[in-house]
DNA sequence: CTGTTAGCGCATTCAT
DNA sequence: ATGAATGCGCTAACAG
């Protein structure tokens, strides 16, 4: 049997709200010879406070709840992931907060889901990168439950935490283009997650925007791994006529991409120059070093946990939208002068 | 204000019981038609269970906890730590239990840490490689709070999920002695860690066993990082003897190295075979494809949920020891021939 | 300054 | 078959 406050009072001889008070240091004031025979009968007792039985008097837990929608079962295998959560868990544990992550969207049907994050766990939700629909914030919002997104802005009034994927992919396009790129390709990713739209519609703006034409077989449709990297590759690779340069719309199609080609023995960036997206850790290591579009991941994660600690204290949050940055290494040159 | 079962009970103006039995199917048996009804007011009061409330009188939260102490600071960066948690979330998505990171390992000290895992918000915990020597154990025995290792057995009694570091690392050598290579170099990992410390013993044996010198400046710590890599493999390249064959404790390392190689000019394998440990995604997508020894940490992760659960269920456990399978891609070949 | 007491929301035992 | 009552461990309001 675990040791409670009661326990405590007990041996002492005194009430539990003294304890209570002398062990939380507050908020009625103890005096210090009464709080250190507190603190030390705890200990002889063995005791240890029960966060579950705190919670239900002050409704909070110290514990933010992450649901990874975007490939919820792969939460930790893609590089996005991967980097806004350890971003999350920084900041967390700077705030001495735990991070409790959510299973299961996917199976569970919305309003079990919702059930699921509202029962009391958490002080407050992350969504990495939700779906397009999600009918879950309108559970949250009556809930008032803080919630954030690490997304496209597109949900009014939910504060976002994303990159200037416009930005970045216009960053990415105009160093091919000046580089001397007209035949430029593009692996893009899933349609319904956002991002993805975002950065294909950037890329068709551009390439429309600059009068350049794109065969339909250069837009090639991948789901953000390295497999279908390296299969639209394949299918690229195979046209009659091949573009000079391909953005991807993450490293890991970039990576499946560098596989192909070295297996189809084309030179990258001689006969292909190749843009990535995220700056992956692999990246730089990878050779030839991979150039790609640089977004602070760590930092959107930090700055989640950030706006829920500031919802819940009341005060104001501002959307954020991270800049990005090209970072330019070796998959990319000027295109070979045959025609 | 959240509705309750109260606020059911009073609406039916039937008692909190029979609402919660109706809620919980269970035990005890209700009506149909006074269970539809009571189904049917929770829905429309919008009523959402309370699990905390739960937990205070089933002590069980349904939630596992998972202590990344490895590098705590960045669990979710290194492919170990990424791909057992996936492994981890995988498994615990299947039974339905959602999964609680602590943060502040390091930080916090001992005790108080233990107080933060017993504090009642977790069934369970899996300590992701734990160092070497972990008074927290002791604190979760005597709370009979089931809990796990991923390490190597060095913990008497503890249900540990590991891979056969040994066999892995034998296997790589094997593999690079039969290529005919005699001077090969390591790259090794953190000695505080339980698995770096056992890679790298298990190095000498063998070269050792095969009577192979290896000059102390071929002995190369790291930290499992790719800086490390990098930088030991610029430490080794300017050595005046170059061995002809690396053993990294990792692939991040091995990466690194390849990278520094790149930017040496030194080619791979042809001048220097590499080998790495963990077949991260990333490896077989990198040019040169590395070859590495493959432990199965989605499984390993897996294991460790559902010893657990066996656990929770008063089932036995064993210790699992996974087999490693040597991955042999493009970064081994036999030794040129110059001497 | 300190003790007593009332809940938090729920599962469960006891009583009917 | 169901209602009333207890208590999980704790905080905080209330009362001296």
């Amino acid at each position: 049997m675990a040791a409670t406050i009661k326990d405590i009072a007990r041996t002492l001889k005194i009430s539990t709200s003294t304890v209570s008070y002398a062990l939380n240091g507050g908020p009625r004031t103890v005096p210090a010879e009464v709080r250190d025979r507190v603190l030390e009968t705890a200990k002889s007792l063995g005791y240890r406070p029960n966060r579950i039985a705190r919670s239900m008097i002050t409704g909070r837990t110290n514990t933010y709840g992450v649901v990874p929608t975007e490939v919820s079962i792969n939460l930790a295998r893609s590089p996005y992931s991967q980097l806004i959560l350890n971003g999350i868990l920084n900041a967390a544990e700077v705030l001495r907060r735990d991070v409790l992550i959510f299973t299961g969207f996917d199976q569970r049907e919305g309003d079990h889901f919702a059930n699921t994050l509202l029962d009391g766990r958490v002080d407050g939700v992350i969504f990495l990168a939700p779906p397009n629909e999600n009918p879950i914030f309108a559970h949250l919002e009556e809930a008032q439950l803080p919630y954030v997104v690490t997304s496209t802005e597109r949900y009014p009034g939910v504060p976002t935490y994303t990159c200037d994927n416009v930005g970045g992919v216009r960053s990415a396009l105009d160093h091919l283009y000046q580089l001397g790129h007209r035949r430029i390709a593009t692996l893009y990713g899933k349609l319904w997650l956002d991002e993805g739209e975002l950065r294909l519609q950037t890329f068709r703006k551009f390439m429309q925007d600059h009068g350049l034409e794109v065969p339909p077989e250069w837009m090639l449709d991948g789901d953000f791994t390295q497999n279908t990297g390296y299969e639209a590759a394949e299918k690229l690779l195979s046209c009659s006529q091949l573009p000079t340069a391909v953005f991807c719309a993450n490293d890991e199609m970039a990576l499946g991409f560098l596989r192909a080609a070295a297996d189809r023995g084309i030179s990258i960036p001689k006969q292909i120059s190749l843009v990535g997206f995220d700056d992956s850790p692999f990246s730089f290591g990878v050779t030839p070093s991979l150039t790609t579009v640089r977004q602070p991941l760590e930092e959107m994660g930090a700055a989640a946990i950030q706006a829920l600690e500031a919802l819940r204290e009341g005060r104001p949050t501002n959307n954020r939208t991270f800049s990005t940055r090209l970072m330019v290494r070796a998959t990319t040159s000027s295109p070979s002068e045959d025609k």
